[in-house]
DNA sequence: CTGTTCGTACAGTTTTTACTGTACAAACAA
DNA sequence: TTGTTTGTACAGTAAAAACTGTACGAACAG
């Protein structure tokens, strides 16, 4: 097959950019080669093919997979007739964006504006105390503003996600057709 | 002190989860840690100083400050008489959040861009070659249309950070004032 | 039912990353 | 100049993460 080999190093070459570029979704560079390797093959995969392509055991592929379906970068396909579970890559790369901070940030956010309300309470009750000592009293009221604003800001990512994910984002920064 | 533990408990949950959510910005939790101390700290810090909170080693100290330089997540300050160098939190949150982008993302992808252009220019070769196996051929016209499709998604991500980056998100998402 | 096949839990190993202590260069003080 | 102080490079160590192989439960085939 003549150019095969050209075709190959065409390949691997944005692959293994692709894969480090991953990084920003918190995945590994294997990982990232895995995905990249599935970008590239027009047919859903097994875990099997996924091992003999990459040369890596079979459990590393179910892991890996694991880590891209909970990012909903890959996504499992049914196909009568073949036992083996079948993966694809989500082809909309707009909305694996948003599916990642859907997933990632949101959980994050989530998380610390709990840690930070519950913070923000007792230190109110620091500060309503009697016994409280003056100088932590105002230590207190500053740390209360800082939250303050960090809950500010935290609101200010979830309606920015919200705007990713309803897609009015697009009126602003619309889409490039080709 | 009367109620300093209660203060310090009240600071440590935040900083703590504070410092697992910083994980999405690429930095280890002891970053994270680092970097949510010095926010409850109103003046500015040495690394010595750091050192003594953390108990961590100096070096230590030292490299992670470079980490959040990087990401202009802290900033050096000068003050006369003082020989160490001090550092204090960038407290504009949004201001790192769309820096993070203009770091980190755009140098990615600029990374990304360019082994996606220079393959497209082999895969252009290949499918003009007249040597080229017609199977190879078909192969790569579809991964051009692929790798054109790629492009056209960072054109967007790069307009996307445009759009934080000139503040044009803030008429879209509004801060929240309080 | 018994045989296979498939995916994954788990334990062990290898590799990578984070962290420390020392040593040293640069900047300053005297 | 010489003596300090400060930050960091570097090498070594400790900790964490990635990866592998085995073993096993679940799903299916006959």
């Amino acid at each position: 097959m003549n150019g095969k080999e050209q075709l190959d190093q065409a390949r691997e070459r944005v692959i293994e950019t692709m894969a480090q570029n991953m990084n920003l979704y918190g995945v590994t560079d294997s990982i990232g080669r895995l995905y990249g390797m599935l970008y590239f093959h027009d047919e859903p995969m097994t875990l099997d093919d996924m091992k003999e392509e990459l040369g890596m055991s079979k459990t590393s592929m179910s892991t890996s997979v694991r880590h891209l379906l909970e990012l909903k970068m890959v996504e499992k396909v049914w196909k009568k007739g073949i036992r083996k579970d079948l993966y694809k890559v989500e082809e909309d790369w707009y909305q694996s964006f948003t599916d990642y901070f859907n997933i990632k940030w949101r959980y994050g956010i989530a998380r610390n504006i709990l840690a930070i309300e519950k913070s923000m309470t007792e230190l109110n009750k620091l500060v309503a105390s009697e016994d409280t000592d003056e100088e932590v009293r105002a230590e207190a009221k500053a740390d209360l503003m800082k939250l303050q604003n960090a809950l500010n800001y935290y609101d200010w990512i979830e309606r920015f996600i919200d705007c990713l994910e309803s897609g009015k984002i697009f009126e602003i920064v619309p889409r490039k057709e080709h």
